[in-house]
DNA sequence: TGTTCAATGTCGCAA
DNA sequence: TTGCGACGTTGAACA
């Protein structure tokens, strides 16, 4: 990896055109040749990059461009895209190199699944009376979280969401459809369950016919936790 | 900003918890305190990372950790939620501190936005005889891009993407519906419009009866420029 | 301040 | 390779 400091401005031409101007900044060049441009503020995302595959290439500015003061021009071009990131480089504050070998990567441990067993294990928030079927009930476009007996006879199908908003409540509507094909489940009613659900997808749930369930992921781990001291 | 190359390992804790492994990373502390963690590889994104608002702290490592060789514990936590990024350094490579003033940010062309514009100024894209109603016309569900007035009686809604694919129809299959309830609007027409259509978006687009119209925001950006000399 | 939607989204998995 | 959904999404506009 490659560290510079330098002044510098900028224009990516790609999926879309973005300048950026004349400003002191951190350009990072990562072994895989892809470059990342950073302000001293804002979060993660840089003003501009290229992702690999990319190649970087550095010339001579010519003498319009040496007026104004620039002493390199980077250019960067996109493999497989015609994407491009041009920098011109001004005033250099630091440069330096630096061997990272491979990185061994983050381990990730997820939220929506542990939600899904939490509700799974807790089948009665659905209302008194229901019982599991199974979680992951597999259909011919795909697996719905949970499927559980309704106590007034048929079933519910529940989608799961850490945030619940349209796509989730489309998703659900299209395995209902589906489920109340099928004799052995119909009536099938549909349970839009997330640990928080914006106002748009309440609405369309709730045209649709489709419940809303708010999960409360902390309180539930607390009753499994507690349940599991019991044994 | 603050540069650091060292071998460290780290964990968040929050939303979801992730460790990162000992290996030899950057650090790279930004003026607002925010702390980004790159590896030499992958894309724009930060291995592990904290945004702002949040606050470094540096504490000598106890006697277990001092015992695996790590020689600073820094501690970032975020100022609101109890998100928290705990970073073990080892081994440092290189350090350095710049001062960058303000960024005077990246300015962007030819994202969604300009595409509505350009359209609206150019109904006549739609069809010969096509007038504009307005754009973001609002629905209880959301706001369409573009409503029109058709020729033949009835409008048209225009959702409008800078890459068409499948949700976009989904989107715009739910105004339709809605827009068509309507007997001042009905009957309503849809138009998928972007400056490049999936082919199973124009599928699925194609199968609701739905048209496809493909933008070309230079030639459309030319045809505006070239009216705009006219006054 | 909260909500909604676009994004050069990126990333990972499965068909 | 493409499709699809999740993301510690981030970021910006607007009510």
């Amino acid at each position: 990896m490659r560290l510079v400091v330098a002044k510098c401005s900028a224009r990516y031409t790609g999926r879309l055109a973005a300048t950026l101007p004349f400003a002191k900044r951190l350009l990072m060049i990562k072994a895989d040749g892809s470059v990342l441009l950073h302000s001293d503020g804002g979060s993660y995302k840089p003003l501009n990059w290229m992702s690999p595959p990319c190649s970087l290439k550095v010339r001579e500015p010519d003498a319009e461009a040496k007026e104004r003061g620039v002493t390199e021009v980077w250019t960067v071009q996109h493999g497989k895209t015609d994407d491009c990131l041009t920098i011109e480089i001004h005033e250099v504050f630091h440069d330096s190199s630096h061997e990272f070998g491979v990185d061994p990567g983050v381990i990730r441990e997820g939220v929506e699944a542990h939600l899904q067993e939490a509700l799974a294990a807790q089948i009665e928030l659905l209302g008194e009376g229901h019982s599991l079927v199974r979680r992951e009930y597999m259909t011919a476009i795909g697996p719905v979280d949970i499927l559980a007996r309704a106590p007034e006879g048929g079933h519910v199908a529940v989608e799961i969401k850490r945030r619940g908003e349209i796509d989730g409540v489309e998703q659900l509507t299209r395995y209902l459809e589906l489920l109340n094909r099928d004799p052995l489940l119909a009536p099938v009613r549909g349970v839009f369950a997330a640990q928080e659900i914006k106002p748009q997808a309440r609405v369309l749930a709730t045209d649709r016919g489709i419940g809303c369930l708010v999960l409360d992921y902390e309180a539930m781990r607390g009753i499994d936790d507690a349940e599991s001291r019991l044994f």
